[in-house]
DNA sequence: GTTAATACCGAGTAAATTAATAGGGATTAA
DNA sequence: TTAATCCCTATTAATTTACTCGGTATTAAC
């Protein structure tokens, strides 16, 4: 029941891209040195990003990423959901019509506990908007201030 | 993001020992006869129910298991905390403090996702009894009637 | 028009985790 | 005494994760 490095790390560089944009792309380099991933992984991860319409692309030189849309649009629903897949507990037909239908739907009755499940969380995500995290994180940085040291390395 | 077939299959353990508890333990072949489970990975999955003190085992011949407590008093968290571990979505200090402390905790925005998706996984677990279960068990075992076949392979 | 900086793409791989299987020991009702 | 059961640990196959690697395409800057 734990998200991947995927979502962990997605979610950060969306968030830095956000925190960084200035009418001009981001580079991916530049990303991937302040959130200490490396850039290839991260490439992976932007692509999911791109695919699902939330960043576009700038190619060539002094190109990079920009949000595809202002960040009040944009919910970690939206963006974990692009890099993990469903948010659903289990594979379940009931929660997702893509997956096989269950022969045991019938009688089944833990579909009930992954549907509240499956639902509270994505409710949770989709309330949360990137400008929320933004703000948040101009926050907290001004807090930290200049005693703060770079640690890019961690474990969340 | 999904849960592992411990707390799939330890939850449909769990309630089918309590529909098929009458005063008697049950053995656990009975449990994986009738959920399609095999015994010896289910005796994994019942030693942490066990451990965690949702079942109690009655050993020797005509042994088997019982509900530690009454259905109401058990919940989905509880079993599936017991089989899975924590249920937060990432391991962090902030969530779980036996994870170790994170080098980023000052300036890390992610945490209160982090924090609000645990909150709302958990908040839904622990609210539905073990008795609901068996209830809507019941419930839909009655209206299935006598046309069910015995499908025990299943998806979620 | 060359160069350097960038995005884009797919294949491969090592490590970790999951989902079992296997086999023997301990306990107890019949 | 036996058979049914719980109990425990080790091993293994399959899958997934978390990357790395090496190349191609595009474009701004010079």
């Amino acid at each position: 029941m734990k998200l991947t490095t995927k979502g962990r790390y997605g979610l950060r560089a969306v968030i830095d891209l956000a925190v960084n944009y200035e009418n001009e792309a981001v580079a991916l380099s530049q990303i991937a040195e302040r959130q200490g991933i490396s850039v290839n992984y991260l490439e992976q991860l932007i692509a999911k990003l791109k695919k699902s319409g939330i960043v576009d692309s700038v190619r060539g030189a002094q190109g990079g990423y920009v949000l595809a849309m202002p960040p009040e649009e944009i919910s970690v629903g939206d963006i974990l959901r692009a890099l993990e897949g469903d948010l659903n507990p289990v594979d379940c037909y009931e929660l997702n019509s893509n997956e096989p239908p269950c022969s045991n739907a019938d009688t089944c009755v833990t579909k009930y506990v992954w549907k509240r499940i499956s639902d509270s969380i994505n409710a949770v995500v989709n309330e949360i908007k990137l400008s929320d995290l933004v703000a948040e994180s101009r926050r907290v940085q001004a807090e930290a201030g200049s005693t703060q040291v770079n640690q890019p390395k961690q474990t969340c």
